[in-house]
DNA sequence: CTATGAAATATCCTATAGGATAAACAAGAC
DNA sequence: GTCTTGTTTATCCTATAGGATATTTCATAG
């Protein structure tokens, strides 16, 4: 057999995750995209023709999900998407955040190599290039995306796999809860990226630290607004 | 009908919990007391025979064990008891701990009620009162219990719930690691849990986040023995 | 018109059977 | 002696059927 070179294609495996797997992917996405909306009761049999499966691996994704608090379940009363978070949840949520993404930013400073500090600063600049003026639904989403994928890399830089679990676990929540209450405002989170930005790639600590919690203390005081 | 009365006794549930509740409880506390050991491989349907219950709540309970990390999935090669954690692992762990339960000393000295300060000081005073000359195998169980408990007393005291369950996730991974390396040092421990407890009692934020984060690297440094 | 109670329905929860796949083992070639 | 190859086995994964329970609906009394 001829010896594989550095650089050679993958092996492409028919199915590397199993049949449970893509279904948690799938309501995972249903539910952020709220296609399953808060408070929805989830027919497991139902779902599980929609998806052309049986319900076995149904069963076994809505299992993991109710351990990630995206649903309930109630005994012998079947499964119901998670409410919208309360008020008290939702700044429960933000001081875990305070807290977890501190440390990571932290974390990142001092550890992170130097190509991962560049692509922070790559990823701040492209949320700072966003504009506020696009039409309101396309921009909401793009702005979105990419602040997950700010804090993700700054949560995987810090290289602990535990952390980047628990950050993602939060986050989770935090999308459910801004696609109910859009409220972009991307230039102020731009700079405050940028800011997180530079202390990571100058390799401060404190200072990353510090601007990491000022971004998350600035906008929790945007999102409280949809309390009114 | 008659009125209920307050204090009246609560209407007992034939089964509050599903039976997938149930067998996730009980394969949690066969890996806990390693009749399941790391890197031991689940047949779920022995284990369901076993258990005398079908094989699909076993698949919902490990489903759920392997989002809390306990158990691995390999797509149709089965499950296994997750392995010990490495000496990178354990570190990455104790770094939580560090960030998580510093922040919930430092809440619980806050927040917390009088009842809970007096349940928390009287938690750490038992850990103190245990004595080292027992015979090993039972002194270390009843330190272990006592150790979760105070522990698990102020995670709640801070009154965040996703702080409590983060915390309770890294636990379970260090009671396994404690199994398998029983050293347990009970009188230093007792201190340190009651220097704790006397900050969060006195309501000093500063001094309780001190004296955890001096505990745990502490505790860090006397575990750090079982990886030679 | 509202509230209570009972029957009907829909759904969940559990158990079992069958197809498909990976791992383990043995035999043979180089 | 080591590597490859084919066969066997064990196990997982999916699908379907039946019992038990909560929810809904409808009729009736106040």
């Amino acid at each position: 057999m001829a010896p594989l070179t550095p650089g050679s294609a993958p092996i492409p495996r028919l199915r590397r995750s199993t049949l449970g797997d893509d279904v948690y992917e799938t309501i995972t996405a249903l539910i952020m995209q709220h296609t399953l909306a808060p408070g929805d009761r989830i027919n497991i049999d139902a779902l599980a023709r929609q998806l052309e499966v049986s319900a076995t691996p149904v069963r076994e994704a809505l299992a993991r999900l109710e351990s990630d608090g995206l649903v309930r379940k109630r005994a012998l009363a079947g499964y119901t998407v998670s409410p919208l978070l309360t008020r008290e949840e939702f700044m429960d949520m933000f001081d875990m955040r305070l807290v977890l993404e501190g440390a990571a930013a932290r974390w990142a400073s001092s550890r992170a190599e130097e190509a991962t500090r560049d692509r922070i600063v790559g990823e701040a600049a492209s949320t700072a290039a966003l504009r506020d003026d696009a039409d309101g639904w396309q921009a909401h989403a793009a702005f979105t995306k990419l602040d997950a994928q700010f804090h993700d890399l700054i949560a995987a830089a810090a290289g602990n796999p535990l952390l980047r679990d628990g950050i993602a676990r939060l986050h989770s929540h935090l999308h459910i809860h801004r696609l109910y209450f859009p409220f972009a405002q991307t230039e102020t989170t731009g700079e405050e990226h940028q800011r997180i930005a530079a202390a990571i790639r100058a390799g401060n600590p404190e200072a990353a630290e510090t601007a990491m919690r000022d971004h998350l203390t600035a906008a929790r005081e945007r999102h409280l607004a949809a309390f009114g």
